[in-house]
DNA sequence: AGCACGCCGACT
DNA sequence: GTCGGCGTGCTC
């Protein structure tokens, strides 16, 4: 195997490698990173394969390795060729996900002034380009980065190069520093035995250097050897006495590795496993004789909220453990909290690994090694703990795998890690269990089809034994009006939490909206304030008495005044959490409330923090977004309260009933988990809509029964396949005409290609069509494979490619 | 993302 | 004729 198809760290390097010559007496093998020649540079690749015959016919030579062991599997980089023919990303990206943390390094463009100076053309400059010239002179070398953010991109960018093309400056092309390496850490080690130790301890008291005697005692008493800072630490030594000991040659210190250990604040308790219920006894028995089968299987456990899913999932890791195999779980983000950490830990003692953007890149990069040698049974954390390299993978578990956060929405792959775990799966033998209470329309109907294997468990476990689901009211907001309650809160909310709070109980009240008022428009004209960046209306908050744009985070002061009309009577329209904290504290004055939301919740702490005191009883109403509706379980919270079920509703996606069922139902899965029965109190415009229906009765069938009823008629996932183009641009009409040119040559191609069953929707404006200063546009594709359609269009710069997209359609 | 290449208009 | 500006396409 003379040559290397090696995919390469170029930004838009296209979907395919690039062929290079193995040079002799470098061994190469495929997973392996190494450094390769790229035009006038050396970037980094990632070997994909090794082959005898070069794929072109001039190939240049590999430069070196950048890691003596390969960094992806052969099964891992099967992986990464399927997201890319699946999602149509680059082959870089696809790869990127699996490397280590911190490996990608950008190249960095520099200048320096060149020497002797031309002066002759240095009195020809322009006085912008001799104001460049003198700023480089100054600081000796800067980035183009730095002279971009001083001078603007475009100017910046021009006058280098004039300066370049004069010889006056020269460009250096360096790579970025090493961003993450292993620690390493002093340890400390008797020369001679611990007896022998001791007696030259009484020698060296005898020279009066008590000191370094101790250090030499307690380094007697210690089995192994140990840290030099523990050591420092805990006899308030000095680095010189430590030196002075190693001089004496009565010690000597070791530099090893240490691993940085995100869950070293943690003490896990070993427990054992509880006894299952009758109905989680029943599931699990299905479950084991599966996980006793060769090759790869998808389990569909469907159970309510409280139902003891989590039980069956650490079985069935312990089962795959026991087989001498490894796992992974993946949570919501907002799950990741020590509680499921905690319940893991206790479990698998030691053998648990957590993955996740919140620890800093030395952790992330320890962990990564950590899993790769094998030191972890079960990995935990969000989607992208599904690219660790855990080896020997016996079963994923996605749990809650309807919600959102599964769905890459940032940055390109925009991949779904439960369709890439399932095809990890297919790669690797390994079983995979999706869990929920409300499974996405899409998975269920996979089940129905017996492609997955449905599990159900529909009991919910209480500290009361087996108890059915809270009773759940629908208050019709309607009707709340014609009765003249103009107010936030329905009477028979209002009687409920009454009776709630004299019982000694807890209540949430939920609103998918954060802030005072969602919009903010003028008496005179009816201007509504904007954000200058998007297009969305600003929310009013009245913390600090600002304009929030909760797209950007762009912030104002209220104006005094409409910018347009001068008129000094604005409305603060729409409610948020903001709002209804003030309504309950005017209601409720007696009683602590607790707003949480991502303006309380700034940092990742944070929220443990403020969900702790709240269970531990410092407040008894608890107000907030979604994020209180996830996975938490508040055994005191009695009445859970909606405070207006259609803010998602009416959203221009066909996702948008589905969406609403499952947030009413985690709502509504919140109150009643403890000692006492729940109540649930849901507050709509819309109390006849059958997704509120379903949901107030949590009656999961008959939402999917409507649901694919509807999905069928329009041509709907999951009878079709969705593409979603993007375009965004500075301009609004180039946007707009780039958009509408595009659309047609599709259409053309569709047509001239005779492909059947492939529509369009659009060209027409995003739904948000200005963010972060730039217009969107996109074209819905939809059909049996628009993604075969669209695999060999060529896209030009600007355009983003969502395969299966979830977001707003 | 660079860099070459090729095209075009403004100037020695 | 040549220099500089800009758009396009390739890099194994």
């Amino acid at each position: 195997m003379k040559y290397a198809e090696v995919a390469v760290n170029l930004p838009g390097s296209g979907r395919s490698t690039f062929c290079y010559t193995i040079p002799k007496g470098l061994s190469v093998d495929s997973g392996q990173a190494v450094w390769v020649p790229f035009g006038s540079r050396i970037l980094q690749g990632v070997v994909i394969r090794l082959t005898g015959y070069p794929s072109v016919e001039q190939t240049k030579e590999i430069v070196g390795v950048i890691t003596s062991e390969p960094l992806l599997s052969l099964e891992r980089l099967e992986l990464a060729c399927w997201i890319r023919d699946y999602y149509l990303c680059s082959l870089f990206e696809a790869v990127a996900l699996m490397l280590p943390p911190g490996f990608e390094r950008q190249l960095i463009t520099f200048f320096r002034v060149s020497s002797p100076a031309d002066e002759e053309a240095l009195s020809r400059l322009s006085p912008e380009q001799s104001h460049l010239f003198r700023f480089i002179q100054e600081r000796g070398k800067v980035s183009l980065k730095e002279l971009e953010k001083k001078f603007g991109r475009k100017v910046g960018q021009r006058l280098t190069e004039q300066l370049v093309r004069r010889r006056l400056i020269n460009k250096v092309q360096e790579l970025e520093r090493v961003k993450v390496k292993p620690k390493f850490a002093s340890f400390l080690e008797l020369k001679n035995t611990p007896p022998e130790a001791v007696a030259e301890a009484t020698c060296l008291k005898q020279k009066r250097a008590y000191k370094q005697a101790a250090g030499l005692e307690f380094l007697a008493k210690q089995p192994h050897p140990i840290l030099a800072t523990t050591v420092k630490k805990s006899l308030s030594l000095s680095e010189t006495t430590l030196r002075a000991l190693e001089k004496r040659k009565l010690i000597s210190v070791i530099r090893a590795e240490v691993k940085r250990d995100p869950l070293s604040h943690f003490h896990f308790k070993p427990i054992e496993a509880p006894p299952l219920t009758s109905v989680q006894d029943k599931v699990w028995h299905c479950l084991h004789s599966g996980l006793l089968e060769d090759g790869p299987k998808v389990f569909l456990l469907f159970g309510v909220t409280g139902s003891g899913k989590t039980e069956i999932y650490l079985r069935a890791l312990a089962e795959i453990v026991a087989q001498g195999k490894r796992g992974i779980c993946l949570v919501p983000e907002i799950a990741l909290t020590s509680q499921t950490i905690e319940r893991f830990g206790a479990r698998f003692p030691g053998r648990v690994g957590v993955f996740h953007s919140g620890l800093s890149l030395g952790e992330q990069f320890d962990e990564w090694h950590r899993i790769r040698d094998g030191a972890c049974d079960v990995v935990i954390g969000p989607r992208s703990a599904l690219f660790t390299p855990q080896p020997n993978l016996g079963l994923i578990i996605i749990d809650e795998e309807h919600e959102l956060s599964y769905k890459q929405q940032d940055k390109s792959p925009y991949y779904h890690a439960r369709d890439v775990a399932i095809k990890l799966s297919q790669l690797t033998g390994a079983k995979i269990i999706l869990g929920s209470a409300t499974p996405d329309v899409e998975t269920f109907y996979q089940a129905q089809r017996g492609e997955y294997q449905l599990l159900e468990l529909p009991e919910r476990i209480t500290p009361r034994g087996p108890s059915p689901l809270p009773e759940v009211e629908i208050v019709d907001l309607k009707k709340e009006l014609k009765t003249g309650n103009r107010g936030l809160l329905s009477r028979s909310l209002v009687t409920a939490m009454t009776e709630t709070l004299s019982r000694g109980e807890q209540i949430i009240l939920f609103l998918n909206r954060r802030g005072t008022a969602t919009f903010v428009q003028c008496w005179g004209c009816g201007f509504v304030l904007r954000c200058r960046r998007c297009s969305v209306g600003l929310t009013y908050h009245s913390g600090g008495k600002k304009l929030i744009c909760h797209r950007c985070g762009y912030a104002i002061l209220v104006p005094q005044a409409c910018p347009h009309c001068l008129n000094r009577r604005l409305k603060f329209l729409g409610i948020g959490t903001e709002r209804v904290e003030e309504e309950v504290r005017r209601l409720f004055s007696e009683e602590r409330l607790l707003r949480w939301d991502r303006d309380v919740v700034g940092r990742r702490r944070a929220h443990e923090e403020l969900l702790n005191s709240f269970r531990s009883g410092k407040a008894n109403v608890l107000i907030g977004t979604q994020m209180i509706a996830k996975g938490l379980d508040l055994p005191q919270v009695t009445l859970a309260g909606v405070i207006n079920a259609d803010t998602g509703l009416n959203l221009p996606d066909f996702r948008a009933g589905e969406r609403t069922f499952q947030l009413l139902c985690q709502v509504a899965g919140r109150a009643g988990r403890g000692v006492s029965a729940g109540k649930v109190i849901v507050q709509t415009y819309s109390p006849e809509h059958y997704a509120i229906r379903a949901a107030s009765c949590q009656d999961y069938m008959s939402f999917y029964n409507q649901e694919t009823d509807y999905r069928r008629q329009f041509g709907y996932p999951p009878f079709s396949r969705l593409v979603r183009l993007t375009y965004s641009h500075t301009n609004p009409s180039l946007c707009q005409r780039e958009a509408e040119r595009m659309g047609e040559f599709l259409r053309l191609e569709r047509d001239r290609k005779g492909i059947a069953g492939l529509s369009f929707i659009g060209p027409a404006p995003a739904f948000i069509t200005r963010l972060r200063g730039r217009f969107w546009w996109q074209i819905i594709l939809r059909g049996d494979a628009p993604a075969k359609f669209i695999a060999d269009i060529p896209l030009p710069h600007g355009w983003l490619l969502d395969v299966d997209p979830m977001g707003l359609v």
